[in-house]
DNA sequence: TTGACATATCGTAATGTTCCGATGTATACT
DNA sequence: AGTATACATCGGAACATTACGATATGTCAA
């Protein structure tokens, strides 16, 4: 009885489960795939991943939303790159315990 | 242009989606959390979630039927624990990059 | 300016998830 | 038997996510 247990913080898991919520699509998990090997434009996201222009627009929005890309326009092209830092650990990890 | 991308196979993004779904809530955080320190009956787990026992009933069945958790009745109560070795890891890893 | 292409957003239908109360089942004790 | 406790499941409401077509914006080139 009583025994003391080392819970993580309940903001903490909140944070961590809406974080694995963003990344809990096969789509986006494919995005973030190329997006690990450079830097490209929507179409050619769109094309990689097998999936509309507008889907891949939305689907970019929310994980630039959560700070995880950035995107530059340059001339009609958008650019979209990884900004979070900790994207590749995450889906290296994933790619093992999944 | 014709760039040679090491893309995961889109079965496997799908089966790990699959897998951050399962994970992507607070309480079944929480739960993998407390199961990491040794078995507990359902009630224990639903206290130290801060939930009711039958929304913890539910986690505890969508994280077995993923044989993420296995489950043995002593009497009457039911202890469940930790079937899937790449819980901890995946956790861990969630702990530090989410 | 017009047209073509790239990207973004909007409305909404379809689908999925979570929550809650009610009911069902299993075990133990008297 | 009956009662109490623990666990599990069901039905449906509330809510969130996704998919899709239509429309809007932004850029360039003729």
């Amino acid at each position: 009885m009583g025994r003391k247990l080392k819970l993580l913080p309940m903001e903490m898991l909140d944070g961590a489960a809406e974080c694995l919520k963003v990344m809990a699509h096969p789509v986006r998990l494919r995005i973030v795939n190329v997006l690990m090997q450079g830097e490209f434009a929507v179409h050619e996201i769109a094309e990689l991943c097998e999936t509309t222009p507008n889907q891949t627009c939305e689907h970019l929005r929310l994980l630039k939303g959560h700070g995880l890309l950035s995107s530059e326009r340059r001339g009609r092209l958008v650019y979209y790159k990884i900004e979070s830092p900790r994207l590749p650990g995450l889906i290296e990890c994933i790619s093992k315990n999944c």
